[in-house]
DNA sequence: GCAATTTGACCGAA
DNA sequence: TTCGGTCAAATTGC
């Protein structure tokens, strides 16, 4: 499974790369390869996954508990996925809203004393996998318009790279809760997963004019013309990229906790 | 000088 | 006792 999921984050750095050709002009029959690269990779990859769901559905027919995903499902919600740090990289060029869906755990901000030095299990926290910058800092992943100070870093048992913890920059000045954490992934160190914990009650978007105008995108759930182009250039329909408000998905719990596939 | 980052130490849940 | 999360002093950069 690994194998598949390493074919998809390819496709999505040739797509990268793909973005990169498009800015940089160059000749029809250049970008022609690399969207033909695109296309059968990301092909290979669906028709190897829907072997896979196939066998596995197969597998759990006699098990009414708990029901298995569904071929478009699953589809759906691992396209979802691809496409939302695909969208937020591209967003990174283009200025647009990067389609990061804060939590909302409702209370926000409230410390009370002594801070807790350990997560809360009540803490609501979302999962993002976002993919890295190919080019300049490719340690930190793609700005989500907010600002951030790290204020830790650690190694974690059975990663490979460093975890690296944020908080809000406005966390004293408007007691804004919001934090991430930011891990690398083994299998892909092109992608970060990103786990957002508690909501910002600051509303602060970084001050560029850009920025600005994902603010605006945000709050009202449109997207700049450029991205949609490119959304339904590569998946046709528009209406499965945007918006972003689906729960993101973890592909490493899902499969987890559904089959051993993943581990093969 | 100030703000951000780094990093070793500390705390506390499991 | 272990290990993830946070603190805070030292360091770095603007």
């Amino acid at each position: 499974m690994e194998e598949i999921m390493s074919m998809i984050f390819n496709g999505i750095n040739l797509v990268k790369e793909l973005e990169f050709s498009l800015s940089a002009q160059e000749s029809p029959e250049s970008l022609s390869t690399s969207l033909g690269s695109v296309s059968t990779l990301f092909g290979d990859a669906n028709e190897r996954l829907k072997i896979l769901l196939a066998r596995r559905n197969s597998l759990v027919l006699n098990q009414p508990e708990p029901k298995p995903v569904s071929m478009s499902d699953l589809d759906q919600i691992m396209m979802q996925q691809i496409e939302h740090g695909l969208m937020q990289d591209y967003s990174l060029r283009e200025g647009v809203m990067q389609g990061v869906k804060n939590i909302d755990s409702g209370p926000g901000c409230s410390f009370s004393t002594p801070r807790p030095r350990r997560r809360q299990k009540d803490v609501e926290e979302e999962k993002v996998f976002v993919a890295a910058a190919r080019m300049g800092n490719m340690d930190t992943p793609p700005d989500d318009n907010h600002t951030w100070r790290k204020y830790g870093q650690k190694e974690i048992l059975g990663f490979k790279f460093p975890r690296a913890y944020y908080r809000c920059t406005h966390e004293k000045l408007y007691k804004c809760p919001a934090k991430k954490q930011v891990q690398r992934l083994d299998e892909d160190p092109y992608t970060f997963c990103v786990t957002y914990r508690s909501s910002h009650t600051c509303h602060f978007f970084t001050t560029s004019p850009i920025s600005s105008t994902a603010a605006t995108a945000t709050t009202d759930g449109h997207y700049g013309s450029t991205v949609v182009n490119m959304a339904e250039a590569l998946f046709g329909n528009v209406d499965s990229v945007v918006p972003f408000d689906e729960s993101y998905f973890d592909y490493r719990s899902l499969f987890n906790g559904s089959g051993s596939d993943w581990d093969t």
